[in-house]
This record gives C-alpha cells, sequence and structure tokens, in this order.
DNA sequence: CACCAGAGATACAATCTGTATGCATGCAAG
DNA sequence: CTTGCATGCATACAGATTGTATCTCTGGTG
C-alpha cells in the first residue's frame, strides 16, 4: 500500500490545480485566448484528466466563477458581520460588494468575459443562487424590523441586486477611485430613501 | 466583354454580403459560436474571398461593429436635427441613444460581444471615433452659446459619454420597459444640474 | 494588346475541442 | 485477503476551425 492518497483526496488536488491554474489565465487573458492544453501546463496532468473532472472548457470556467461569487459572498459577510444592525448590515454588505468588484480579477472574469462565455439563463442562475440570495436575506431581516419601506421585498432586492451590479462595472470601467466613492453614495441613497426608522 | 461589374462594385458586393451575414449570426448567436465557414455560408462564395477582404475573423466582427456605430451616430444625428437649439439637440440626443441601444443586435453586439471580443484599446479607439467624437461636438456647441456650465467640456463630454453608455446597458438587462423612462429621467436631470440660462 | 494588380478559389498547415479507449488503482463486498 | 468494479487519468484520434500559401482569372491602364 503506497497509495499515500485516497480517490477523493486525488480528485480534490486535481480539481483545485486546474480552477487555479485557468482563473489565472482567464482572468488575465481572458476565456478564449486560452485553450485547455495551456490549463494543465506544468500541472503534471494531461487533459485528460480535466476533462474527467469537468464536463468541457466552459464547465471550467464556470466552475472558476462558482468558486469567485462564492469568495465575494464570503468577504460581504465577513463584512456585515462587523456591524450590529440589519439595517448597517445592509448597507455596508452594499459597500462591500462595490469594494471586492475593484479587484482586477473580478472585474474581468465577472463583466468582462462572463457575458460572452455563458448564456443569460446560465449567469442568471448562478447569480440568483449567490449575489440576489444573500442580498435578498439582509434585505428581508430590514424589512422584518420594519425599518424598510418597500412593497415586496423580493422585488426590491432585485432591483437593488441590479442596480449593484451595474455599479459595480461602471466603477471598475476606468481607474478613476473617485467613482467609487460616488457609487457608494449613490447606494446609500438609494437605500435611506426606503429607510423607516 | 461579358464582365458586367467592375471590381470595386465586386469587393463592395462581397464586403456587403459578409458583413450583413456575418452581423445576423454574431447578433443571434455569438462571435464565438459562428465560425468563417458559416459567415460565408450561402452567399456564393469561399472563405478566401473573406480572408482576402478582412485582415481576420476578428477583423470582420471590427466592420460589423464600425457599421453598427456608423447607424448609431446616424440615427442619433437624425434625431437631433428635428431640435432647433443645441441645448435641445443635447438633450435629445441622448435620448435616441437611449432609444437605439434598445434594438436588440445592438444590444447584444456592442454591450454583450464586443467586450470579450475587442481589447480595451482596440474599443476604446472606437467609441472615440464615434460616440465620444459626436457627443463632444454636441456639448461644445452648447457651452460656445454659454448655456453650459462645466469646467471642462472634453472633461464633462466623457463623464456623460460613459453615463450614457451604462444607462443604456442597464436598459437593456431586462425587458421592463419602465428603465428607459428612468434612465432619460437621469441623463435629462444630470444634463439639467450644469445648465445655465 | 500586353501587363499587372486585385479578387477569389483551392489546398494545406497548425491548432484546438471533445471523444473513445486502455490502464492502473482505491475501495467495498464477500 | 481477494475479487470485482467503479473511478481517475493518459493516450490516441476524429472533427472542426483559423489562418496562410499558391494558383487562376479578369478588369483596368498605358
Amino acid at each position: 500500500m503506497e497509495s499515500k492518497i485516497s480517490k477523493a483526496e486525488q480528485t480534490a488536488r486535481t480539481r483545485r490545480a486546474i480552477l487555479d491554474h485557468a482563473r489565472k489565465l482567464f482572468a488575465t487573458q481572458g476565456y478564449a485566448a486560452k485553450g485547455t492544453a495551456e490549463m494543465i501546463a506544468g500541472l503534471g496532468i494531461t487533459r485528460g484528466a480535466l476533462y474527467h473532472q469537468f464536463e468541457n472548457k466552459q464547465g471550467v470556467f464556470r466552475a472558476v466563477l462558482e468558486e469567485i461569487f462564492i469568495e465575494i459572498v464570503q468577504y460581504i459577510e465577513a463584512q456585515a458581520v462587523e456591524h450590529e444592525t440589519p439595517w448597517a448590515q445592509l448597507i455596508q454588505g452594499s459597500h462591500a460588494f462595490l469594494d471586492i468588484a475593484q479587484r482586477e480579477d473580478i472585474r474581468r472574469l465577472v463583466f468582462t468575459e462572463t457575458p460572452a462565455v455563458l448564456d443569460a439563463e446560465t449567469l442568471t442562475k448562478l447569480d440568483h443562487q449567490y449575489g440576489y440570495s444573500l442580498l435578498l436575506e439582509a434585505v428581508q431581516a430590514v424589512v422584518e424590523i420594519g425599518e424598510l419601506n418597500v412593497p415586496d421585498a423580493e422585488g426590491f432586492a432585485m432591483m437593488l441586486n441590479e442596480a449593484l451590479e451595474h455599479l459595480a462595472f461602471w466603477t471598475t470601467q476606468t481607474g478613476d477611485s473617485e467613482r467609487l466613492t460616488t457609487a457608494k453614495a449613490l447606494v446609500e441613497q438609494l437605500l435611506m430613501l426606503h429607510h423607516k426608522t
């Protein structure tokens, strides 16, 4: 029994190596420019392993994006938990999203590559599963304590989600750091207009 | 001399046929999904003609996009010319841009495909040559008659250009026609804040 | 009319994606 | 423990796709 690692461990290592490497490639040179051969170059595995672990090239991208979404959610939650009230958590969570969207890899993957690589349906499903879902919880928490004046929590969460995504996209379009400040002010104002004390 | 057409005419026809067909394909199924073979299918020519008329596959896309930009500019100018004052032309021209951005082919090509197909530099050059250039003229016209209160015409034109592009993107993200109304109101408000009578 | 540049066809080289097949091994059942 | 098998992965290959090299034909021009 010179078998040092289990099958599960083997799978985990292979996927991790591919995902880490592919993410770097996609984020720096784009999805279309990098082939499956480059994704596994230097990892000590062949394309066979890649196609065993992922459905196809797009499947690798989807997995990379999913991990990014998870990172984003984790970052936002970590920032929100620093604050006491659901109201402050909603505001600061929104700011946190705008902050992390500034990261270059996130900008390129989420805002530049994704729309052209994934069809709208797939993207909507992912967004609903992560970003929107998190935001809805935050909105509902504020609604439940009676501090948010909206006709419908889901509708408001969806609108806010869209607003945040487009503001994030906007802030990353130039190196201009002033935009981030502006975007945060806009979101805060939007929320304030619906605040009920 | 059974040669019915001149060389210039021949070139024009070939390019037109390819551009029209490619545009339809890119707009409905995306750049990555359609190959050069499909671009010339049914046109009675071969890929050789395509590569003779265009640098490469991306060159076809660039040419398609350029024609779209020209169409957009023409539409905006046609709308603006309906109004008397430079001020009204600036406002109505901005509205016209938001209107034409609703067209499905423009939405997909300009906002979904382009960012992933063209590098930022190429895109910036194109935008500067068409959209921004037109907008700058309109802004300068209003500045010259002393009705616009901005520190710098170029800076303001650039900001307005960005705002319009992102608002256009935003309005096309859902079928919600209310967004178009909202976007127009936002632009009008932004301009009004800088209006000097 | 003779020549050349340009338009386009054909054939080919180089990639790249996805699949089929073979092999070795962890692992569970008996 | 050993037997059977599913699983992880490599190798080889088929199909498709981009871009290039080469050849032909013809419209324009002196």
